[in-house]
DNA sequence: ATCAAAACGTTCGTACACAAACAATAATCA
DNA sequence: TGATTATTGTTTGTGTACGAACGTTTTGAT
């Protein structure tokens, strides 16, 4: 005679689909969980995490188009247009058009927002710590290696 | 002199934050991706990752409370309200007050329900598959092992 | 030079995700 | 028992995420 088990099918059986093994599942846990830290972190600086990738990004190139932004961020056209006008509502950013192309709108950093940037930047790396934490260095390399081909 | 490189901040250092190696970064971009490949998976069946999550549940469980469903699926009450919503509205779930409890509403599978959670099973094994092909069995297994510590 | 295709940015609609505040009910414990 | 505390579920508000459709502008091919 089997063991008994908690019943979860009309006749008894295991579940056919085990949820917490889905990677889908268990990359939404630990986006959540990582979001989670990012927010703690910043919550003095005020951004979240794709404001601040954003912002990050910006000051990298000195000066970018929406559209651009975005795929250097991994965000489409339709939730770029919304960080982007967070951002710009708060004075951190702001934009001038394209010379040579009149479809686009180039946005660069203010002083506020670089200044904003600068402040930030430590938190982004305490978050990487503190959402890697349960990893020893060896493991930390090999999850990142793993994660970056899952992209 | 050092060799020329891409100015990215006004002195030309390079950029002090790396978007692209943040865990927070790429375990988006990886949810990004997972969910994409669901989605299309799953288009024939009308569910989103955390809908199927849900009946998947509802059906191992037989019977569960708003609330502990969303324990389970890691949705937060707020979540959870929205995607039993949709399901009940497409008659999937069904609901009765709990006899001992008179805040908690159960809900279990209509017939409805758990035929098109039968339906797709299949496509969830299916885009586990896919999300995990750029990955060999071991790298897999050493994935989903260090992922499973980052939830 | 022209015309079709592509890219830019916008808008609308749907779906998570979660903080915060709330009323109703249940559990705990003094 | 009676007061405190916790849990359940709801509502409101903000912020990603993205499909789809759209007008404008640029690019590419003929």
């Amino acid at each position: 005679m089997p063991p008994p088990r908690k019943p979860s099918t009309i006749d008894g059986d295991a579940p056919a689909y085990r949820l917490e093994r889905q990677i889908g599942y268990l990359l939404r846990r630990a986006h959540q969980r990582a979001s989670a830290i990012f927010m703690a972190r910043f919550a003095g600086h005020g951004l979240t995490p794709t404001q601040f990738a954003a912002l990050a990004k910006i000051g990298d190139e000195n000066e970018v188009s929406q559209n651009h932004l975005g795929r250097l961020t991994a965000m489409d056209p339709a939730t770029m247009k919304g960080v982007i006008g967070r951002l710009h509502a708060r004075s951190l950013i702001a934009s001038k058009p394209d010379a040579t192309d009149r479809r686009r709108t180039l946005w660069r950093l203010t002083e506020s927002g670089a200044h904003t940037l600068a402040q930030a930047l430590p938190a982004g790396a305490q978050t990487t710590e503190e959402t890697l934490a349960p990893l020893d260095e060896e493991e930390r390399r090999v999850f990142l290696e793993l994660l970056s081909r899952l992209v």
